[in-house]
DNA sequence: GAATTTTTTTAGACTAACCTAAATTATTAC
DNA sequence: GTAATAATTTAGGTTAGTCTAAAAAAATTC
């Protein structure tokens, strides 16, 4: 069985190869994990031993079959429960994250089974993010940020790209929720930021690196 | 803030302080910790430096007034998370015990308050245990042993004093549970077990153990 | 392509929580 | 009240996960 500390660092490997196709650094994954590059060639030696990912010196690690598998677990587990502290507990979607963090390594396949039922075995979590099934298997939406489509389209928020609480209260704030039709009214070329109408009501403008994190259904 | 293993140390010396009112001493706590004395010294020596206990060498350890409010939060969220457990995701009553010692150790006290809410504010977990309110305040039911009650007299199921799955497995088996209505029929002298009827119904024996082991309200 | 900079690894040390074995103190037996 | 036994503490060691500083390798610069 995997340790806490183990699980996040599987975690954290398995985000980064999301991104970028090529092997992931001992230092990204240092920056991902707030620690050093020290701790974490120990951590790669641990987990590469368990194979639980693949390493060649110097040259970074690749999660291997496994490891994908393991990762996935402790993220159908976070997910599951992020769902569970705002649709049944009713937290704000920009609270629960450090909570999740903590639940997500309760070790109990019964409880997880149970949660699901519970919920109503969700496919996406309240940040619009798929929930793998008990196998590791991905609903995967097509999607793209905002801040990628034409002036004068619309389309339906599924997804942000960016969980922490300061950037989805501000969500809040200017009524952009899973769901919203944002519609952009214009796109300014120096800064990219964006005009846009939240529901056919609320015009707001946003930055660009807002509309990086908003996500819109394809 | 207290690790999870300080957490556990100070629960178990609660609950030992609790029947018995000398201080609990070191053997006594390496037997409920499954631990060896001697790790049971360097963490005395830990909790009473946090002040959480008070201890003179040699003559075993009391709970300071902080300790005993420590503790009573760990015991607060265990017995909510059993609850949960139970009536929310449809777990068996011997069920539960490992996943909320597993569940209790989570830091969040928001989360507490709304799981609260959301159980309607139980003042007993599944097995009948009261459950302390925030400040650590406990409703005490008065209550004694199945065992301690006359021949002829009936009472009602309000606690059990052991929480093991085994036990409670049995407690099903024979269809005794928090509420059931039990009479003594017969009492057998020579090793103290019991003709009892469930329920106006069901008619069982039981041993002079499983009876100290179910608590009847007064 | 040699020199510098950056990244990564190694070496050695720290803490929390545990262990065994030995020493100390308390308790019990006579 | 002394001797034997039992409980407790101390001393010293282990493991997981972390750290800093130094060494080694790779990448970048010119």
């Amino acid at each position: 069985m995997l340790s806490l500390t183990e699980e996040n660092y599987l975690k954290a490997i398995y985000h980064l190869s999301q991104d970028g196709s090529r092997g992931v650094s001992t230092s990204e994954i240092a920056e991902a994990m707030q620690t050093r590059a020290a701790s974490v060639t120990d951590m790669i030696k641990k987990l590469s031993s368990k194979a639980l990912i693949s390493y060649e010196k110097y040259y970074g690690v690749q999660i291997t079959r496994q490891g994908k598998t393991d990762a996935l677990n402790v993220i159908r587990k976070h997910r599951l429960w992020e769902t569970f502290l705002v649709h049944k507990l009713g937290f704000d979607w920009g609270d629960v994250h450090e909570v999740a963090e903590q639940l997500e390594h309760i070790q109990s396949p019964l409880l997880i089974e149970k949660l699901d039922v519970f919920l109503g075995h969700p496919s996406h979590d309240p940040h619009g993010h798929p929930i793998p099934d008990k196998h590791g298997k991905i609903k995967e939406q097509k999607k793209q940020p905002l801040s990628n489509i034409g002036k004068g389209t619309q389309g339906k928020v599924c997804s942000v790209a960016d969980s922490s609480s300061s950037f989805l209260q501000y969500l809040d704030r200017i009524g952009i929720h899973i769901g919203s039709v944002v519609e952009v009214q214009e796109k300014q070329t120096f800064d990219g930021s964006l005009e846009v109408v939240v529901d056919g009501k609320k015009k707001t403008s946003l930055s660009r690196e807002a509309s990086e994190n908003i996500l819109i259904g394809i």
